[in-house]
This record gives C-alpha cells, sequence and structure tokens, in this order.
DNA sequence: CTGAAAGCGCTTACAG
DNA sequence: CTGAAAGCGCTTACAG
C-alpha cells in the first residue's frame, strides 16, 4: 500500500506538507504543490479514509438507519417489502445526493440494543444519519435524538438538538386526492387507510375529511376502513367491503397509498366490478408501476426527488456547520404534492343509466 | 467518548488485556475478564471500529457494488427502475445475511475513475465485495478482479483470484417455462428476450430453444424478439409484435422477466386479448407482484434468499480464510429455479373452437 | 511556507 | 497470564 509517507519521500517534502496539499491548505508553496502532485499520480496513491477517520474522528459516512416494528428489521427486509416500494423508489435519490457530496452510504449491522445502538453508530464515526422511521416508538429513536448525531428523518415527526424531519403534505395530497373524486361527483367516497396512529395515517385521514367537509358532504365514519400499508390486506379489506356494502353504497375508494390501490383492483376486478365504471380508485405516491396497472391509476406524487433532495442538504449543512446545536430544534421540511389524473377515475354513473 | 484506556483503569488491568478480553483471548485470567466486564457495563464501553479497522488493515465492511452502463450510476439509480425490482428483492437477503454475519454494508459512494475505484475501495478496507455486474464489460470489473479483493459477484460471470459468482439456473428455467407452454399444446411460442449479448439473456434463450427442440418443435427465428428489460419497452415490443403478426400466429409468449411480462399484458389487454383465452404468457423472476398482475402470472422463480445466502457464504468464508488465495479461481455457484404455476397460462385453443 | 512531534484508539509481537 | 512499547496512516497545533 502506498502512503503519504512515500508521496512525501518521493516528492522531497514532509507528511505535513503532503497532507495540506491534499486537504487544500493554502500554505503550502506551487513548487511544493506541484512535485506532491506528481508524486501522487506516479504512485497512484490515495488517501486511506480510515486514518482520516480516526484523526478526524468523523467518516465521510451517512448511515441510512430504518425503524419499522420492533423486530430485528433491516433496511431492506422492510423496504424489500412491496408495500414499501415508494421508500426503495427514494433511496435511489438518497443514494445519489449523497454520493455527490463525496459520503458513503452506510446500512449498519445494528444489533437491536437499544442502549449499543447510539454507540455503535458513534464509534462507526458516521458523519449524520438519514432515519426512516414507521414506528416512531421504537425507542432507539429517542436515544438517536438525544445523541445528537446530525439527522434527517423521513416521513416522521421527530426533532432533537441536532435533528429535523422531511415529509410530503400528506395531509393535502388526501385532501386533493379526495376532492377529484368529488369534483367528479362522488359522494358516497370509501378510504382504506392505515396507520392512523401515524403522522402519515392520520394526516392521510385528516386530508380526506376535510374535502368532504368543504364540500359540505357528510362524514360517514363507517366509509373509512383501516387496512395495512401492503397490497395482500388492502385486498382482503375490499373483499370485506364488498360483503358488506351494496354496490351502489360506495362510487369510489380513496387508496393510502398505490401499494394498497393494486390491491383494491384485483378485489374489484374479481367481483366484476369495472374501474373506473363502477367504481373510481385514487392511490397515492405515483410508484412507478402505477403505469401499468389496469387501468393506470389515478394517484398523489409525492415529490420523492424534492424529499431526499431537501434532507440530504440539510443533513450536509447540519454536518459542516459543526458543533453548533440548535437546542430549539431544526424547522421541519413540508414537500408539496401533486395530483397525477390516469384512468382509474372518472365521473360517477348514477344508479339510473346504470 | 470512553475508551479501552478508561476501561483498563477502572478494571485495574492495561489496555492490552483489555483489547485481548474483548477479542476472546484464551490468555486472560477469569479473574480480570470479569472485572473488565464490569468496567465495560458500567462505562457503556464500546470498541471504536475504525481505530480496529485501521491497525487490523481491514475494516467489518462488505461493499455492494454494482456496474450497469457506463454512466456514472449509484446502486439504487439502477437497482430503482422497474426492470431491477427482482434485484431490489435480493438486497433485502444480502443485507440480512451480511448482518448476520456482524458486517456492515457499505455503498460506496464510488467516483467513475477506473483506477482509484479499486484503491478507494481498498482504502475504505472493505473486507470483501458483493458485486452485481449488469454490464461486464465495465473496466472497473477488470480492475477488481485483478486486485483480489474478495468478491462475489451476483449474476455475471466473473472469476478471478479470490472472487467467484452466483447465478440461477437460467437455462434450464427458460427451458422449463418454454416446456410448461409446450406441454398446454401451444408451439408457436414467442420469446420477448432481452440481453442476449450477456450470460442471463443467451442462457435464458437457449433454453428457449432446447425446450422447442427437445419437443421436437421447429425453431422460428422471426418468434424472437428482442427487447429491453423493462416494463415500457416489453410493452412497445408487443404493440410491435401485435402489429406484425396475426392473433393466430402465435399463442404464447415467454418474457424475459416479470416485468417485461407485466408491459405485455398491458399490450395484450389494449389490444382486447385475453390472457390466457387468447395468449398464454409466461414471465421469469417470481416478483412479488406476480400474484397481483391481472391475471396472476406463471412464472419461473429464482431462488433469492439461496442465491445470496449462498454468496454471502462464500464471501466470508472467502474473506475469514486470509490470503490463501486461489489462483484456479472458485467455482461458481448455480442456485436451482422453480416454475410456479399461477393464471396467466392456460391451454391453446384451437382456431376452429374459438 | 515547512517540519518534528504528538496523538487519534486500538492491537500485537515481545518480554517477562 | 500480563504490561510496556511500537505501530496502523493520517492530521494538526507548535515552532521556526
Amino acid at each position: 500500500m502506498v502512503t503519504s509517507e512515500q508521496v512525501a519521500r518521493l516528492a522531497g517534502v514532509s507528511r505535513a506538507t503532503v497532507s495540506r496539499a491534499l486537504n487544500g491548505s493554502p500554505r503550502v508553496s506551487a513548487e511544493a504543490r506541484k512535485r506532491i502532485q506528481e508524486a501522487i499520480a506516479s504512485l497512484g496513491y490515495e488517501p486511506d479514509v480510515v486514518a482520516q477517520s480516526l484523526v478526524r474522528q468523523r467518516s465521510r459516512t451517512i448511515a441510512l438507519c430504518l425503524f419499522y416494528g420492533d423486530r430485528k428489521s433491516t433496511v431492506f427486509s422492510s423496504f424489500g417489502e412491496t408495500q414499501h416500494y415508494f421508500y426503495l423508489d427514494m433511496l435511489r435519490d438518497v443514494e445519489q445526493e449523497i454520493a455527490a457530496a463525496h459520503y458513503d452510504l452506510l446500512l449498519p449491522s445494528s444489533p437491536y440494543a437499544q442502549k449499543n445502538y447510539v454507540r455503535s453508530l458513534q464509534m462507526r464515526h458516521v458523519a449524520g444519519i438519514i432515519a426512516v422511521a414507521m414506528n416512531p416508538a421504537d425507542a432507539r429513536i429517542k436515544a438517536l435524538l438525544e445523541a445528537a448525531i446530525p439527522t434527517v428523518f423521513i416521513d416522521s415527526i421527530s426533532q432533537g438538538k441536532n435533528s429535523t424531519y422531511v415529509t410530503s403534505d400528506n395531509l393535502e395530497g388526501s385532501r386533493q386526492a379526495t376532492e377529484h373524486l368529488i369534483q367528479l361527483g362522488h359522494q358516497r367516497i370509501v378510504t382504506l387507510i392505515s396507520g392512523t396512529d401515524g403522522p402519515i395515517g392520520s394526516a392521510r385521514l385528516t386530508g380526506y375529511r376535510q374535502a368532504l367537509q368543504q364540500a359540505g358532504l357528510p362524514i360517514d365514519d363507517q366509509l373509512i376502513y383501516p387496512s395495512g400499508w401492503n397490497t395482500e390486506e388492502a385486498y382482503q379489506t375490499t373483499l370485506t367491503l364488498l360483503q358488506e356494502r351494496q354496490p351502489r353504497d360506495f362510487t369510489a375508494i380513496v387508496a393510502g397509498s398505490d401499494l394498497m390501490a393494486i390491491g383494491v383492483l384485483r378485489a374489484l376486478h374479481q367481483h366484476g366490478l369495472r374501474v373506473p365504471g363502477d367504481v373510481s380508485v385514487v392511490g397515492f405516491d405515483d410508484v412507478n408501476l402505477c403505469r401499468y396497472t389496469e387501468p393506470p391509476l389515478t394517484t398523489i406524487r409525492q415529490n420523492r426527488a424534492a424529499m431526499v433532495q431537501a434532507a440530504v442538504q440539510r443533513l450536509i449543512s447540519m454536518i459542516e456547520s459543526e458543533d453548533e446545536q440548535h437546542a430549539s430544534g431544526l424547522p421541519p421540511i413540508i414537500t408539496p404534492i401533486e395530483l397525477v389524473m390516469r384512468e382509474s377515475t372518472g365521473p360517477v354513473t348514477l344508479p339510473d343509466q346504470a
């Protein structure tokens, strides 16, 4: 392995000077700098990042952490489930943004131990953390907030000394989805909603209610069907719904996510109901797959790129602004959403027309 | 930060002894060991992995590398594309297996520089590499093979001093898919195939041909439709196919992947063709989504868990068997596949019956 | 502008 | 079984 020592020798300077040149210190003569460059090139030198991390007490590494359920779940064991394809699509941008800032992404093999969890991250000298906390009650989160490692949460309302969060305007998204249906003449609108005890689910439920209210429509809580986030549960829930209700008792469904909508579509199809002829369906997220469902899915697009960009930028700036802790907590970032109309929604057809 | 120094002091021993106790050396008295354990517990000590990496010249980190196209593509920028959902599903297992072995997963922010690529991995002291090389021509791969960092490739035929690969039995999978259709009475079977210049695509094409041959059916190269791996291209290709050919000129389609099959289904549906009534369709991979397509997709299941387990186990054993290089190259691992019958395939309906 | 020296937190021969 | 010492490859006050 070629070290800075060898570069120094070849360039006829000390290791200190090599280090300065490498780190862009102004206190290096043009001459020395040039010789060092040459030596580096001819030796193919690359600094040892591990040694750098040790002495700087900080690595150029950002950890991606996930809190999901209280099982020993890893990042992908959760994202890999279909209901989280949305987050998966985000990871692309996460990685890209982080790489662009010249940080590595680390997926720690975190043991579930609550105490050692934070400590082990500290011992890895991670510069910061991008965290997705699907289960906000996870004890590790509190520890993380206290530890004051720069952290940006995605989709979970956690703030601390050195942490903040970014999330879509879920309320507004759900409101627009519902409003869209109302404008098409729908009045009896079912919502299949998940995680109403969490920030995402509850915001979406509120948006649904708000839209009805704004339109002066009655809110029938019986039309609110709790369901899991995943395709299978949404499918089962829809089956139950179809068993419980007469065909004309509702004319539209707002699904909590696209993957849930896929389950909804399948159940409707099995019952011989046409979409949007008999029932209109709206998803949420705008996952890639929406274009290929039958029919293509009208949905609420979350601006993943904007979310991630905001998250990473904020994180980097927290990291690089050094120890300056924001005791008050940093303001969260709410990114805008957008209604994407495809073919799963249409005007309501009145019973007599049917 | 609490260091081994403090543990040593509290336990009344030297740092060397603490280190030995920590690393399970037998050369520590039961007494000392006990005091050290107590000190560790009371101080909440956790060793600094960065310092360990420096002195051991190796970190407990495995890099996940991806070679895809010649663009500056990151792991997820490629896996995030729908055509690679298959690999995404694998990552879950990759992470799990790696975590189980107490290694961290690193996604390096690899600059595209070919030379520094390997060097930068070396400088991160990664213990080993899991590599997915969709573009086997990528120059970085050769460099990697030469560098002899323990590496296991997934789905690409690359072997070197300290590297091998794991892949499904693609040929057999494709052969079984085709054979399944033949047994249902199909004779004119189209295949939408991708990457026939690569190991996966070519193996699958061979399997298709082999099945026809074994059944004594003629091989009509006109029925082989090249296409990209993604849904959109498969959709377009199917549209072309439907324009070029009479409805009865073929009765089944073997798609190169499930995501391609989704595009196929959509195109068929748009043309008013029923599946499997008019055309049978088989996918490849058995992605989660297959259960929710319309109709649920018959496909070839790749045993992702087995692939990953084999890959990680092999990698770890390469890492831990130390420098013992296998000049001859290690044998590759071929994992078995399985035909999963769902509802997108059915017996051929003869023209006169139609 | 530059170098000698100390130090980051650990491990590991080497002696005992 | 244990400790003092050297060392992993770098950075950074401190002097000059």
